[in-house]
DNA sequence: AATGAATGAGCTTTCATTCAT
DNA sequence: AATGAATGAAAGCTCATTCAT
């Protein structure tokens, strides 16, 4: 019964399996060296295969980043969408936005990269397109937040290109922080985002 | 006779002339083509000399690219200095920092480069310590600023990071804009910094 | 008791039914794209098999395209011996044997390459043993056929090689041609043989 | 006074040495194991010097080939126009094509592959043009040789192919005879030619 | 018997670096 | 001081061959 209908033969399965076991091996090697360093070879090692296997699963070294991309990005956008959608108080959707951000570049090298915004990475037609739907998702928050409230009649696209600044900006030095710590950024973070350094009421 | 105490000697005004040119040769190379793509030997064609005149006056590439990096944030927090210095206003002086920071990163790639906070180029030692001298003279201003008013209690360094990640977020886009959009992006950071996006003082 | 002294087993034949099925496949291939750029990966593909079930039936590549040529060759010279003794007419041995080898050379690409004369094919040592046994049979009709005849005192085995070496002259441009044109070559190539470029009888 | 307009800077001297000796050494690689096998490893071993080297005089592998092809061919058109207006007998033109052919295929093995009319060689296309001037230009001298004779009202074009086959044919088997014995060869195809096997005049 | 995923040697090409001139 | 020809290590990619299933 459990196994009515299966979705997936079992050779998807592997071919899956192996797909990721790459693209993690792909994901790892970019936090060890960047991406622009980043070698088949030394893909293939992480990953426990050689050099040759790659080429099985995907065409060139350009398709297998701009997959570690893509996958990436997506993610990000599923579990960002998902958590703002549990609250429908403004700052909490901030929160949350930031929140799944720092969390999901903790574990994905590949995320900071994009969120670096190197352009000769950006420029990567697909990684674009995904990388702004993301940004149009934020964008749409902020802008549904911000309406007909004592908010500043403010550029939506623009805010949300400011938040992502700051989130990146305490990913760069914040990475191998605490469970703790990274919370007081997180806090950090989008207390900045709606006062400055202003003294808001929670000062 | 004539040259009394020359502070330098002809030989020595010719290596600085030399050394510089192929700085700026860098530059201009990395502007191109991203600092990972750089070559030597573009950077020799852009300078007007051969590949190996670049090896009499730089050990190999990575310490050209250094130096370049080096020369572009000690230039960045020269004229940092020098700007927050012709006010003593705290805002003024902000603003001073943020269009300081874009007008040098518009002529200067390698800048951006830095900004961008790349780690494998960061953790470049040299990188690393320039780095962080500008940040300690960015996060000196914020304290000066901000200590006995009604700024919300702030940690200095953090918000001088966060200062800089906006920047840093304006540069990715907004480079090939206008003077006036330049300007308006200026406004808008401090703005943002000061305030978030709560409605402030001025509009 | 249907199957009274089977010459071969079933095992046998199935064996035979695959081998020629490769063989064939391997044929198709090289007309595609000469046997230089042949890849086993193809060959499977055209023959309807994996790339493993190859090497059950073919020690290695080298050995397949082994007998790919050696295949074509005792085809060709079967037929041509075959097709001489129709007749004893010296003219339309000659005949037959320039007929044989255009079409067999024009279905089987294989005999081609052969007769291109490749030594890094003609050296693989079977084909060369068969193709001085084609080389031979040919000789000894020429050899009969001018044996006290008028025709000039001539070297049969030159004489083969420079029938087979216009052959190979008109396979070279010809292979596209309709069957009326094949005809005219062929007759052509014979009149040649036999008078060269002076005018013989038939104009 | 004899450095007077030198036509050619040291510099460039140098370069067509540098080319000329890797055209030599392919040249030699493609009689040790034929075009298709050749290595630009090997061929920088042979010419003493690194793979890396020949990048600096040749764009890539095709185009080196390409040269050595394009140059094989220029050369034995030069020399069989020259040889050809040495006389105006037309048998003694044709021997002279004969003999330059196999002259130059002799030191020249780039020409054999050629002549063996290889197509994937051959549809490189300015290997094409090349052979079709070549083959033009003997073309011509067929047709201006049995113009208004007793030679059979023939096709230049096709005559010519019929003679290049026979050098052809010759030149795959006798590459390695003799002086004397490449004269007979020569003397031999020149009759057939035109006597094809029937009782000529000369014996 | 048949498969096809996996391998790794080998190929072309690039580029930082050296060194004779 | 300056050159640029030469080098060779290292990269991406292909493909004949093997082997667990």
């Amino acid at each position: 019964m459990s196994t009515v209908q299966p979705s997936k033969t079992k050779d998807e399965v592997v071919r899956d399996f192996r797909t990721s076991g790459i693209l993690d091996a792909a994901n790892e090697v970019i936090a060890e060296q960047g991406w622009k360093d980043v070698s088949m070879e030394r893909i293939a090692q992480v990953a426990g295969l050689s050099k040759g296997t790659l080429y099985l699963y995907f065409k060139n070294k350009e398709s297998l980043l701009q997959r570690v991309f893509e996958h990436a990005l997506v993610e990000l956008e599923t579990s960002t969408t998902q958590a703002t959608q549990e609250t429908t108080v403004f700052e909490s959707r901030v929160r949350a936005i930031v929140a799944t951000a720092m969390e999901h570049a903790t574990k994905n090298h590949a995320l900071i990269e994009i969120l670096r915004a190197d352009p000769t990475l950006i420029h990567l037609a697909p990684v674009q397109r995904d990388l702004d739907r993301y940004l149009n998702s934020v964008s749409k928050t902020i802008a549904q937040g911000t309406r007909g409230t004592a908010f500043r009649r403010i550029n939506a696209r623009r805010s949300a290109r400011h938040l992502l600044a700051l989130v990146r900006g305490s990913l760069s030095d914040g990475l191998r922080e605490s469970r703790s710590q990274q919370r007081q950024e997180i806090d950090d973070v989008v207390h900045f985002f709606f006062h400055g350094i202003s003294a808001g009421d929670n000062s």
